[in-house]
DNA sequence: TTCATCTGCGCG
DNA sequence: AAAGCGCGCAGATGAA
């Protein structure tokens, strides 16, 4: 602490979490000078933190034990401590080449998400309650159907319970043994494959589908909403992930259920304001476009250059119909096998995603990397640089360490392999949205439109948009995120719009 | 009650 | 032995 002086640089304000000042000054605020979010900077220069508490990093860059100091003394020791970073963090920046993605991208985008935040989204409530009526009827149903089948009533939301049943009273064959080692797994991979031998599992499987719906979605959501807004407000975290995607939650409004009857029915819970529309913006096939500007790889490139579509060419290939005939599962599916080989999946794998033999899933593989040979080569070299850098990067420069690269155990470093293959894919995916909810944000404002950003899922963009603001919204939104940082492959975004968000899907 | 861990599963 | 990556949440379980 003893050159606390210097380390006080009269121009730049240094904050613990911008987007929470925000929040408790209610956001007509602004710092002025240079802004140094020690929170924000710390997970920039590394992502992979298990905290980024002020406890956590002080004990870690200062030595100090902030916790067990007396009582009293905390807020301003907290606040002497966030100026020590600055000295620490500052030159780190520079050398690692992460002031402009800090300054540029990552600090702006804080207000932003702040105001996402704050304005919510609307929940029809009257619709979860019956919709929660409904599954609760259809839960009680199955459960009888269970029991009855069981010879007994169990709790079947116990994996233990349900081991007992299925291996010990049934008798059915046990699969394979749960992550830990603890017992015999219950998950749908087993009880899909004891689904031909008994009519139990495939209850059991729809009871879990449900009652997730339920427990996670319908019930919680309604004593989410904010009494004084009407709205929910979820918290988008910036520090959240190791590869510079966000991440959300109380609640989290980035795992919506989408697949089926069920999900359609509880996105149409998210609806609009009175004389408002929501507007769904998600990049096509993002991922891939990216695989192909790194790769490189010509027939990736052409494909995208053609306006092809590879999910649902693969969907039609693995079922045997014709592209318009593909449907929504089936190009899901699709979706698991194209990033699923690229992020290093096995034949084995693949082999247990697509129900087929182990022989043909090599096949598969191989004919995936014979169609696409610079796939191969992408993750080899990513695989290399990690190795040689002990990192890996994105589009703009963010880096994420990769120490388990040399290790000597073969499943760690080979977890390690596949991460540094995703790593620059998936990061790459997140600095591009995140750099179009930048521009979006500002050109919205230039425009004079009252059209805001509500979500970001990752890859898509939620609006609410006054309904005569839709016609100028909808092509700036398209504009904006297409061409907000010009690839090898051209970037293009699927908008769909309506008075909720399963409307605003197809 | 609260907390951590395990299992399972929703989304991208 | 383990065999796409990235998240957060609910319930069961066991301990404090
Ligand atoms: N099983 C999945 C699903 C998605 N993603 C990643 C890669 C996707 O590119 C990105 C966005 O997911 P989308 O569901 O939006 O899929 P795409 O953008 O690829 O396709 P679409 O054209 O349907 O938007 O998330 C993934 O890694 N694994
Ligand atoms: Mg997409
Ligand atoms: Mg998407």
């Amino acid at each position: 602490m003893k050159d606390f002086l210097a380390s006080l640089v009269p121009e730049t304000k240094i904050f613990y979490d911008l987007k929470d000042c925000y929040h408790f000054l209610n956001g007509n605020w602004e710092p002025a000078g240079e802004v140094f979010d020690v929170k924000l900077v710390a997970w920039i220069l590394e992502p992979t933190k298990r905290s980024y508490s002020l406890e956590d990093l002080a004990e870690e860059y200062l030595g100090l034990r902030l916790s067990s100091l007396p009582p009293g003394l905390g807020a301003a020791a907290r606040a002497l401590a966030l100026q020590e970073f600055y000295p620490l963090f500052r030159p780190e920046l520079k050398a690692k080449a992460l002031e402009r993605l800090y300054f540029e991208l990552e600090l702006p985008l804080s207000k932003v998400l702040y105001r996402m935040e704050k304005t919510g989204i609307k929940i029809d409530v009257p619709y979860l309650r019956q919709l929660a009526e409904d599954l609760k009827e259809a839960l009680k149903g199955l459960e009888a159907e269970i029991f009855l089948l069981a010879g007994e009533p169990f709790n079947l939301r116990s994996g233990r319970a349900l081991s007992r049943i299925l291996f010990e009273k049934l008798g059915l064959p046990r699969g394979k043994k749960t992550p830990k080692g603890t017992g015999f797994s219950t998950d749908v991979e087993v009880l899909s494959e004891l689904a031909s031998l008994h009519p139990l599992p495939a209850k059991v499987l729809r009871y879990r589908a449900l009652y997730k719906l339920l427990s996670t979605y319908v019930e919680p959501l309604p004593r989410m909403i904010n009494p004084s807004t009407g709205r929910v407000h979820t918290t988008f975290h910036q520090t959240g992930t190791a590869t510079g995607r966000l991440s959300s939650s109380d609640p989290n409004l980035q795992n919506i259920p989408v697949k089926g009857e069920e999900g359609e029915a509880i996105r149409k819970a998210f609806v609009a304001e009175e004389g408002w529309l929501l507007l769904s913006a998600d990049y096509s096939q993002i991922e891939l476009r990216l695989l192909a500007h790194f790769s490189g790889d010509e027939n990736l490139k052409q494909a995208f250059q053609e306006g092809r579509d590879i999910h649902t060419a693969c969907a039609s290939e693995v079922f045997g119909v014709a592209p318009l005939e593909v449907t929504p599962e089936m190009r899901r599916l699709a979706k698991v096998i194209n990033f699923g080989i690229a992020y290093g999946m096995s034949p084995y794998g693949l082999s247990k995603e697509l129900g087929i033999d182990l022989k043909q899933a090599k096949a598969f593989i191989e004919r995936y990397f014979e169609r696409y040979p610079g796939v191969r080569r992408y993750m080899e070299k990513m695989v290399a640089q990690a190795r040689e850098q002990g990192f890996v990067t994105t589009l703009l420069g963010r880096r994420r360490p990769i120490p388990d690269i040399h290790s000597r155990e073969r499943a760690v470093r080979e977890f390690a392999e596949r991460t540094a293959i995703n790593t620059p894919i998936q990061g790459s995916g997140a600095d591009i949205i995140k750099l179009a909810m930048l521009r979006l944000d500002q050109a919205l404002r230039k425009q004079g439109l009252r059209s805001r950003l509500l979500l970001q899922v990752h890859d898509e963009l939620l609006l609410e948009v006054p309904e005569e603001e839709l016609e100028q919204t909808a092509p700036l939104v398209r504009k904006v995120m297409e061409e907000v940082y010009p690839l090898e492959v051209p970037l293009e975004v699927h908008l769909a719009w309506g008075k909720n968000w399963a409307e605003a899907k197809a």
